[in-house]
DNA sequence: TATTGTTATACTCTATAACTATA
DNA sequence: TATAGTTATAGAGTATAACAATA
């Protein structure tokens, strides 16, 4: 195939979202979720538009994407009293334990993606190039 | 970000798509009659769901694509005389002459991205271990 | 006047079922 | 009966405009 980064790019992307769809079937989370729970476990408090722009996600497409956290009992939206237009973000009691299982399906699923790769160091190398790709210097 | 392979993934493919949909926005043209348009230009006379299966396309789905392909006049469908129900797809020579021009775009996409990733060896690296997911045995 | 969250809406991609014409 | 192409349709994901509450 021709576009050959762009192309191979897309396949594998496809391939591992793919595999992160199957085994996180069983707790019903689909990627942007599971970012979503991740960045409000490691930062609480931000607000919606500070972790949709993080994310990539326009913060009117984000709305039903925390509606179905907050329905869930993952997450809540507390107004900020600094500015009360504001939501803040952060996990309740069941979403600390949900993201405590959260993180030992991912790691089997990323455990998955290394071995393809052929090893930590693979990659490291990997992540090293796409990071590359997108000007991000070293993070 | 936790989910590190597949998200960087996500964010490196988005990245370069954006660049191949900003550099063919002069050609109209989408990735996906991209790689349509190559892949008959390189082997002329495949099948629709020929063609379809190799980009991971459900038949269904391409039809609106070959449509405005074939709108274009850029490739035709043929009647297979072996097997009637079958279309098999042909450059026009307006087609075979868009193809060119089409290269030559591409090949300035091509390039940045490389230049990016830091030369064709880092290029390289990076399709080979994109193979190493995909379970794609060097090709 | 500007910003945050929200609603409504539209457009693209993708997936499935059912039809038609051929085999 | 099975297959290639097609139609219709529904679901995600994504993008923009406009509104209410607040700044």
């Amino acid at each position: 195939m021709a576009t050959i980064i762009g192309y191979k790019l897309r396949r594998a992307q496809l391939y591992v979202f793919q595999d992160f769809l199957e085994t996180f079937s069983r707790l019903k989370l689909r990627p942007a979720e599971f970012s979503v729970l991740t960045i409000i476990a490691n930062t609480p408090g931000l607000k919606q538009s500070e972790i949709a722009e993080m994310l990539g996600i326009k913060r009117a497409n984000f709305v039903a994407l925390m509606d179905g956290i907050e329905k869930r009992g993952l997450a809540e939206r507390r107004k900020a009293d600094t500015d009360r237009r504001s939501h803040s973000l952060h996990l309740t009691p069941q979403g600390t334990k949900f993201v405590r299982k959260m993180a030992a399906v991912w790691a089997e699923h990323e455990n998955r993606m290394i071995a393809r790769l052929g090893g930590p160091e693979e990659r490291d190398r990997l992540i090293e190039l796409l990071d590359r790709l997108l000007g991000t210097p070293e993070n």
